[in-house]
RNA sequence: GGAGAGAUGGCUGAGCGGUUGAAAGCACCGGUCUUGAAAACCGGCGUAGGUUUAUCCCUACCCAGGGUUCGAAUCCCUGUCUCUCCGCCA
């Protein structure tokens, strides 16, 4: 959520960025509101301010034992005047606030201009394509053997877009997990958490899921009102919800390993093959509440952190700083890794970073106590992937393979392979 | 699942339907005292919004949402959560 006074105060300039990212903003419309909304919250709470101290010219008289009815007749219509100006405050409120849970953020000032992915720029590479010297095949081919992958059987289970793992597969899958958290934890300075793969709706709507994007997520059935997540930045970061952080305990820096369940809405026919895009998938996020000064330069810090996951795993990759309309509705400004695949002869994502400056913060009521003001006041709010577990799989299968169809386990993830080191067919 | 108790400011904890936005204590901040600290004493100390900006003033908020009333932290209804006991259970 922006900030109200900000769009009573350059309401031109917010539309100006908003268009950047191609958001229309209805500038008339919302001054309209404004003003009615200023009229009829001046106007209602005269009324109050009335009707409380009429009422406490009644409890006087009373306790005087004077005649309270000519004090009676005269707040007789007042009831029903403020009643009738609530109601028409409140719908303009609702309508604000409509207008303003799905409004996006603001692209920083470093965000390139462009509305699709093709405008996105390249800000720095690391190591180059990978040169097999045969033919690569893909993660689905190279999965075949043993059933590692095994695509079908999932059909069976459940349907599309799941897969079952096999044997080392798996195994390498849950290595995966370890690696990354222990790297976080020891060399990153983060604490793991571990949350709820469900939520309720205030949860998604403090991060910005809801109610825009409903149709991306799995509502579970019956009275409960709980969505499954589509990321652990949904419970993580709503660890702050409502809540005033010390600032001895600043910054907060969480990793959690969650499933992720997303419907997909929208993608029908994009990366059917494999386990690209799928309804459940494995990832380690980072999460980190910091003091407003402090986010741009933590965004920098964070994407280092799933960049180092990338280098220490020897996959080769390139860092995207997506432009104004490729970014997600409640980031500032967002780096996307992309991780090489031979498979696909492409650079595709595995990691985002972004800073949601307080966009978040607001719509959740994230605060920390400044000891220069001594008040509370909104922190910002960042996340990452380090990194998506099932991209990582294939990333590490396809970098890996062997012309026989075998796959090197790369050096740090041995000691969570028991030692093995290469995955026979 | 059954029975009961409860939810008040950073924490503890008072609160007859009428100057209670809320006692008291703790914590915290400023000051006096002290070589310094502690103690003692004095003062301050919630959040959000509106108006204004020197300040003042006004409104809302005592779990949430409804209701009764001229007036609700206080009464009624519904929901959520917490605790205790019983039952069941990975």
């Amino acid at each position: 959520m922006l900030d109200s006074k900000l769009l009573r105060t350059d309401i031109e300039d917010v539309a100006r960025k908003l268009l950047a990212r191609g958001y229309q903003l209805d500038v008339n419309a919302f001054n309209e509101l404004e003003v009615r909304r200023k009229e009829l919250q001046m106007k209602t709470q005269e009324l109050q301010n009335e009707r409380n101290s009429k009422s406490k010219n009644i409890g006087k008289a009373k306790a005087q034992g004077e005649n309270i009815q000519p004090l009676l007749d005269e707040v007789s219509t007042l009831g029903d005047e403020l009643d009738a100006a609530k109601s028409k405050l409140d719908e303009v409120q609702d309508k604000l606030n409509d207008i303003f849970m799905a409004m996006p953020n603001l692209p920083h000032e470093s965000v390139p201009a462009g509305l699709s992915e093709d405008d996105n720029v390249e800000v720095r590479k690391w190591g180059e394509p990978t040169q097999l010297g045969f033919e690569p095949k893909d993660h689905v081919e190279l999965g075949a053997p043993n059933q590692w992958l095994d695509f079908e059987t999932a059909v069976k289970l459940t349907g599309s877009r799941f897969v079952v793992m096999r044997g080392e597969m798996a195994r390498l899958h849950r290595a995966l997990i370890q690696f990354m958290l222990d790297l976080h934890t020891t060399e990153h300075g983060y604490q793991e958490v571990y949350v709820p793969y469900m939520v309720n709706s205030d949860s998604l709507r403090g991060t910005g899921q809801l109610p825009k994007f409903e149709e991306d997520l799995f509502a579970l059935k019956g009275e409960s009102g709980y969505y499954l997540i589509p990321t652990a930045e949904v419970p993580v970061t709503n660890i702050a919800r409502d809540e005033i952080i010390p600032a001895d305990n600043m910054p907060v820096r969480y990793t959690s390993h969650t499933p992720c369940f997303r419907s997909e809405a929208g993608s029908y026919g994009r990366d059917t093959r494999g386990m690209i895009r799928q309804h459940q998938f494995e990832k380690v996020e980072m999460v980190q509440m910091v003091k407003p000064e402090d986010s741009w330069q933590a965004l920098e810090e964070l994407t280092g952190h799933a960049e180092n996951v990338l280098q220490k795993l020897g996959l080769p990759y390139r860092v995207m700083a997506l432009c104004a309309g490729d970014m997600g509705f409640s980031a500032a400004k967002t780096y996307d890794l992309e991780v090489w695949l031979p498979g696909q002869q492409a650079y595709r994502e595995i990691s985002s970073c972004s800073n949601f400056t307080d966009f978040q913060a607001r719509r959740m009521s994230a605060r920390w106590r400044n000891p220069e003001t001594g008040k509370p006041e909104l922190l910002h709010t960042l996340n990452g992937s380090g990194l998506a577990i099932g991209r990582t799989l294939v990333a590490i299968l396809e970098n890996y393979q062997r012309q026989d169809g075998s796959i090197r386990i790369p050096e740090v993830l041995l000691k969570y392979m028991g030692g093995l080191e290469i995955l026979q067919p």
